[in-house]
DNA sequence: CTGAAAGCGCTTACAG
DNA sequence: CTGAAAGCGCTTACAG
């Protein structure tokens, strides 16, 4: 006859693949491992002023090795209470737009709220947003555009919280679910199409080369020259970043050139505005004298004359989608079994007015 | 000598104006009032399944008569863990990326957390709003450019969260705080600038009619006419929406007239692109053969060529004490005592490139 | 400044 | 399906 194991001896045991309930940590627990009474502790979480300074410390320490959590804190588990961070580098571009409206609809359609935060530059992740993360109960994490920091990581797979990264940067932890764009395909099909109108000087304003999304598109953009035959002249492969000035910057470099490009493929809708305004600057009539491709089809584009021909990627969708797949981790009971995922939605070229086949 | 009163009873009292700590309605409470033990309650609200349904009914009932909250259910009282919601009709307009972007700063500063809802088309504030704000324990309110419903005002002021009205809607309730921008000197500004150039055809496209904005900033637009001696032609005041649609249609309609308008004053930013637009298709220039200013001065205005001369608003700051205000409202113990404020931020004339003089 | 004791609000296990 | 009783996690009031 075996020994009694655990499962038999009545410990908890957990189905392969579904992590147990691990037992709550109560403030009993902390309080024992700081050698303090229970009250003692709670007066430290309730920030009391009467505690021994080191007694303070030594409870804090002992709180945060126990991964304590007060009673009725940890993340709601009923969709109606739910919260989905969304972290954006910044807010103020065309693009943070679509996102938002994607992420907002994918949270209502599961009743959760969306909290929304700007990085602003700093890397999503501090200790500060963790801890608030923490205090407000979210449930699961979208992250825009970024690397998190490792810590980060960890801190989340520990808590359960999981986290997904939307258009993700290039170092990407392959355990970690990411929502994209074909981005290359999307790079392509620009390309491909001003070929097809006769362009032979076809250059690329792209963002910034450490992102995946503009290597992606730059990389397209290639295929598109070797497969026609037309070899790549790296004079017209720029890189900037997707703002209307970095647009506006390599376009003037551009057409600076002895021998400038007739059409331009920007890696940004925003880009693309701002390759308006140097074409402009300098008397050259889009289509008539310079096409211009986009790549996002925000709403920017109804704004623009003429009306942009872009390579529409379907962020109102990736961002919906990514909020789901971030719920869906948190609502269930095997939120650790949820497969990473890794998807890319179809990129597709819609033709406007900004591409016209070149003069003779 | 006195019959002792409550006071000297023991009854909680507070000082005039800060309203007292209301005793929390326990479990046990709402117990005694449905007539059933708190195990029941327990149960219905755990969503058990073994309680008859009328029982369940009846529970519920007093639930929501006792106005019950879990314990650690009130809101979050340390910034830190606060929630604001930031209500606007819908995320994809270059209003609402400012808004946005205001309000995000104003709770980060906080330490708040931003919750993001769209309201698309449906009043703020049904009922399943309602309670998922009051699940996620939200503390405080922002509602963009739309009327509350009487009983959400109602909702909110009872349970203490305060709600503030950014951009307020004409019919407002005087009780609740606002933060919006001085519109009437800004249509007034706007349009003596066109004067001053010589202009003396001005027409104006504004928003919708029943909103407050709408209206200042062309109730400004007459104060300059009549000012400057110009007598206001009916046939030159459109109102439509602020989208880029709206105002294409009515510069289209404007540009119609027999004698059209040499310069237009468009409600919006948004708009103004649709007045680009429209001119473009008639082989207008601007501002050579349209003159024409916007107004809010969006991220947008950056990516339209020629850059647009517009009336700011300053979006960010608005968005941002909005939700100042409320957080303030919210943290303090003398929650209710804050003085309903109505403010409004100054507008400034920001001249661009896209009016001129009339052609001779 | 600390903790034993009492208390509070809620939940659980179980008898009816 | 219901509730008396026991229990749990935390807080409060107070003695030292």
């Amino acid at each position: 006859m075996p020994a009694p194991d655990d499962a038999a001896a009545g410990a908890v045991r957990s189905p392969v693949g579904v992590p147990a309930a691990r037992p709550r940590v109560t403030l009993a627990d902390v309080a024992r491992a700081a050698g303090v009474s229970s009250p003692t502790v709670s007066k430290v979480l309730n920030e009391r002023g009467d505690v021994a300074p080191e007694t303070r410390d030594r409870v804090l320490a002992a709180l945060d090795a126990a991964g304590y959590r007060r009673r009725g804190t940890t993340p709601a588990r009923r969709p109606g209470s739910l919260l989905v961070e969304l972290v954006l580098s910044d807010l103020d571009s065309p693009y943070a737009v679509e996102v938002l409206a994607g992420a907002e609809e994918g949270a209502a359609a599961s009743g959760a709220g969306l909290v929304v935060t700007a990085a602003h530059g700093r890397r999503a992740g501090g200790g500060r947003w963790l801890s608030r993360l923490r205090a407000r109960r979210s449930s699961a994490v979208v992250l825009v555009i970024s690397d998190p920091g490792p810590d980060a990581v960890e801190e989340l797979r520990r808590t359960g919280t999981p986290l997904v990264l939307l258009d993700p940067v290039g170092t990407r932890d392959p355990g970690l679910p990411t929502v994209g764009a074909t981005n290359w395909n999307g790079g392509l099909s620009a390309t491909e199409h001003l070929l097809g109108l006769g362009h032979r000087r076809v250059a690329v304003v792209s963002g910034d080369p450490s992102l995946a999304c503009s290597q992606e598109r730059v990389d397209g953009y290639r295929a598109a020259l070797g497969r026609a035959g037309v070899p790549v002249d790296e004079d017209l492969v720029r890189w900037g970043d997707f703002t209307p000035e970095g647009g506006r910057r390599g376009a003037a470099a551009l057409l600076d050139l002895a021998d400038p490009p007739t059409a331009i493929f920007a890696g940004s809708d925003s880009q693309a505005s701002g390759v308006y305004q140097e074409a402009r600057a300098r008397g050259l009539a889009v289509p008539e004298d310079l096409s211009v491709v986009g790549f996002d089809d925000v709403a920017l584009c109804q704004y623009l004359s003429p009306p942009l021909t872009t390579v529409r990627q379907p962020l109102v969708d990736m961002a919906s989608h990514a909020v789901r797949l971030a719920l869906e981790g948190a609502g269930g009971e095997a939120a650790d079994v949820v497969t990473p995922q890794h998807v890319q939605l179809a990129t597709r070229l819609v033709v406007r007015e900004s591409t016209a086949p070149p003069r003779a």
